[in-house]
RNA sequence: GGGCGCAUAGCUCAGCGGGAGAGCGCUCGCUUCACACGCGAGAGGUCCCUGGUUCGAUCCCAGGUGCGCCCACCA
């Protein structure tokens, strides 16, 4: 086939060729297999109505290639696709949909706005599974599992009994984050903050008895209503003979305590905080503890509510009306500009409504002890490592968590109630009450947190609860990948269900990849239109080449994206391509077998082993950045330019030996690179000869003799003689004709006027540098032997080097 | 307010106790029979600052400066 192969390599229709061959042919597939040992990748599944973006293009490349890799080692592997129904995000969708037509989810009802919740998802669900395959994602698409699926929503129910039944899951009355667009309750990782500018205003309360006032600081004059006490700190001398005092609440004008408390600020505003326990969370907490009443004046669409002359009011309404009423008694000391952060819903950008709502929480007191227990025994490894103190420390601090979400779209909670109000729970509707056997049940209306179907994806995946073959054969599984702000949300909540439901952690390794930046250094993001769609870096560049460029930057630290380097990717591929082309025409139909009977052929084998080794040590380390590096250079340095080079001649010469090792050669680089880039070196696979299977599942190769890997040494050596100097260095035998053939000194441009001598004087330089350091006693007993051995052996090769210049 | 990280060539980044590196960009020369997405040769750096440790510091330590990210209930 070897007349099909271009000068250029064209990534296009290539690669869309083999990723549905691969797929066609099962290649992706995998299955229980006893005598095999698996290894599993149970990847992020993303919202079902999301596009592939950068993330999730950086998320594919790490996860495939080091599937690819165990892939070629042997392993059964389990790339797991699917997608998330992700609640509030996937509503959103929808909800604009419907006001797009003129509708609205309360118009069309709970029942109707599911349906329509479907009926959407069939038609535009699902499409990013069909971008993975664009990457050449070599997920096992047959198992694409979804969050809602009839089996995945009785895993769901099985795990909210399991944690109610253990005592974990409870209904409580607290204050929550209500997103007033969405009207639901959202929980803390759910927020964004943002600094906004804001107006300060000191209000003065005065005391019940008439005898002055306490000054307070608010930037929400509209909760006002909702005091139920003054608070100051225990040891601030302004105030503390006014601790169990009364002041008077301006509007309402109510008497409510002067307490103290050591969480008040002494330092910020006046010192002086009013209590509103219904709308916000120190205040809650501050309040609880002091048998506070919990008021609310702000109703769950952020309207004043039961409050005398505001009622129905906005807040920004009733602000201006209780300043006004302040400001007609006297009671206004200023008004200032301020400016702080502010928590949004991080859907809908609405400011959140700190008020108190009736929820069910889980209690991560107890949950959380096995895991914390494994990470700290390093029963989990993250990479990078630093990750995994992060890790404890948000299990750590992890509170109790907010389930429970009014909003439609999502796994409804398995509690009914009856016309008493008794709880019963169950993973199926329920005949009677557990309590009191009436049979009359409402379900909770309430959805869970997304998050909370997704800490079960390693395994309901698998067909837990029930005991399946898979489940069995490849749970636990080996590798997560995922981004720095999952941990909390995911990772840590996957590992404690793991335990909790099947006594293993779910995987071995986390592989936490950096953030990539736009190339100016800020956040890709749609609003600010600085994302880069990976569809059309695929579509300019090919997909081999935007892997290799996204694994190049994925490296432990934030990286800027860089166009370079995808461009650099697209040229291995080319490069690769062309070598190919050259040994698949020289060699044609020639087996491949290594059969070293020269100098670089020898080297080239070692430093292709060398090499294997450093890719399989960086792959095991998580290390891409630095594979790909590794490769480039192989490729390019030592592949083409000197090896290619160097036997070049041999091959049009029909040298039997020379033709079937270059073939071999080859092959071990096509294996190198597969992983990275699947597409290319599988291309060029099917123009070598007698080739029985796919590169994807040929056998990784074992890595041979390095010893040779320094062969070409003195070769190279000369080379940099000859270009700094002008000097033909003696060489004999192998040495002098791969010489000849990669230098070319006979087409080289003869020496130039004082080159020699520039050579000779930083030659005579160096010796006399190295000369004087190994005359240096305390280097010479200080330093590490091999050290000054090098030493000495640098200042070896710069004499050899002087006197080839010398020589005539 | 806590935690983590980064400052190295024009740009994006490696290196991290003993000769300052890569890719891109730039300059010069090559249409050499695999590849101009190529080949060869070059220019370009007080390795952020100040101290300390060491025979020796871009690398380790302390302090400073400047950035970035994550977390956090200063109203």
């Amino acid at each position: 086939m070897s007349e099909g192969m271009q000068p250029r390599y064209d990534p296009h229709g290539v690669e869309e060729r083999w990723q549905r061959t691969w797929e066609e042919e099962g290649l992706y597939a995998a299955d229980p297999d006893p005598s095999r040992t698996p290894y599993v990748d149970a990847h992020p599944p993303p919202n079902v109505t999301g596009e592939l973006h950068t993330g999730h293009a950086l998320q594919l490349a790490l996860g495939d290639t080091v599937v690819r890799f165990k892939r070629m080692q042997g392993y059964n592997v389990l790339f797991q696709p699917g997608y998330d129904h992700a609640g509030i995000s996937t509503q959103n969708v929808v909800e604009k949909a419907l006001v797009a037509e003129g509708t609205s989810r309360q118009e069309l009802g709970r029942e109707r706005f599911e349906e329509r919740v479907w009926e959407w998802l069939h038609e535009y669900g699902g499409k990013i599974l069909v971008q993975f395959r664009r990457m050449g994602a070599s997920l096992d698409y047959r198992r694409t599992r979804f969050t809602m699926d009839d089996d995945y929503i009785r895993a769901v129910m099985r795990f909210f009994v399991h944690l109610y039944r253990r005592g974990w899951i409870y209904r409580a009355n607290r204050i929550i984050n209500w997103c007033p667009y969405h009207l639901t309750s959202l929980s803390d990782l759910e927020l964004v903050h943002v600094d906004v500018d804001d107006t300060l205003s000191t209000i003065r309360y005065p005391l019940a008895d008439g005898d002055g006032y306490i000054p307070i600081a608010t930037v929400r004059p509209a909760t006002i209503p909702a005091d139920v006490a003054v608070a100051v700190h225990p040891d601030d001398d302004r105030y503390r003979h006014l601790i169990g005092r009364e002041v008077i609440v301006p509007w309402v004008e109510r008497r409510v305590p002067v307490i103290s408390d050591e969480r008040v600020e002494r330092e910020f505003g006046t010192g002086a905080l009013k209590i509103t326990p219904g709308h916000d969370p120190t205040d809650f907490e501050i309040g609880r503890d002091h048998g506070l009443p919990e008021p609310m004046c702000i109703g769950p669409d952020g309207r004043l509510t039961g409050v005398d002359g505001l009622d129905g009011l906005t807040q920004a309404e009733a602000e201006v009306k209780i300043l006004d009423w302040i400001k007609e008694r006297g009671q206004l000391e200023q008004r200032e500009h301020y400016r702080h952060s502010v928590a949004l819903c991080e859907r809908c950008e609405n400011r959140i409504e700190p008020l108190i709502s009736l929820q069910w929480w889980c209690s991560m007191d107890e949950i959380k002890q096995r895991p914390l227990e494994a990470l700290r025994n390093r029963e989990v490894r993250y990479h990078p490592e630093s990750q995994h103190r992060f890790a404890i420390d948000s299990l750590e601090s992890a509170p109790a968590w907010n389930i429970s979400r009014q909003i439609w779209w999502g796994h409804q909670l398995p509690v009914w109630y009856c016309a008493d109000g008794h709880v019963t729970v169950e993973e199926t509707e329920p005949a009677a009450c557990a309590e009191c056997g009436a049979t009359s049940l409402e379900r909770e209306t309430d959805v869970l947190d997304t998050w909370f179907s997704s800490a079960l994806w390693p395994f309901a995946t698998l067909g837990w609860p029930d005991d399946t073959d898979d489940l069995r054969y490849f749970y636990p599984g080996d590798l997560q990948t995922t981004a720095r702000e999952i941990i909390r949300l995911w990772e840590n909540r996957m590992i404690f269900s793991g335990l909790e439901l099947l006594g293993e952690i779910p995987f071995t390794d986390v592989v936490i990849h950096s953030t990539v930046l736009a190339p100016d250094g800020r956040r890709m993001s749609k609003s600010l239109g600085t994302g880069i769609d990976p569809l059309e870096l695929i579509d300019r560049y090919g997909t081999d080449a935007t892997r290799y460029g996204l694994l190049k930057n994925s490296l432990t630290q934030d990286v800027r994206f860089s166009y370079a380097a995808i461009e650099e990717g697209g040229k291995l591929a080319n490069k690769l391509w062309n070598a190919a082309r050259l040994i698949v025409t020289a060699c044609e139909g020639v087996l491949p077998e290594e059969r070293p009977s020269s100098l670089e052929e020898r080297w080239i084998l070692a430093r292709l082993s060398q090499t294997q080794r450093a890719v399989e040590r960086l792959l095991a380390d998580f290390d891409f950045a630095h594979v790909t590096d590794e490769l480039y250079h192989l490729t390019f340095d030592d592949f083409c330019d000197w090896y290619l080079e160097a036997v070049k001649a041999r091959l049009y010469d029909g040298d039997a030996d020379a033709r079937a090792t270059a073939t071999a050669a080859l092959e071990r680089l096509l294996k190198l690179l597969h992983p990275l880039m699947p597409h290319v070196t599988e291309e060029i696979w099917t123009n070598l000869p007698a080739r029985a299977s796919r590169l994807i599942v040929a056998p990784w190769p074992e890595a041979g003799d390095e010893s040779e890997a320094g062969a070409l040494e003195r070769v190279q050596e000369a080379a940099q003689v000859f270009r700094r100097s002008g000097v033909v260095p003696r060489l004999e035998g192998d040495e002098e004709r791969i010489f000849a053939a990669v230098v070319k000194p006979d087409r080289a441009r003869p020496a130039a006027d004082g080159r020699l001598e520039a050579e000779r004087a930083r030659l005579q330089a160096e010796v006399a540098r190295s000369e004087a350091m190994l005359a240096n006693d305390r280097f010479v007993q200080n330093a590490p032997a091999n050290v000054v051995d090098g030493e000495r052996e640098k200042l070896e090769r710069y004499r050899r080097e002087l006197d080839a210049i010398d020589a005539p």
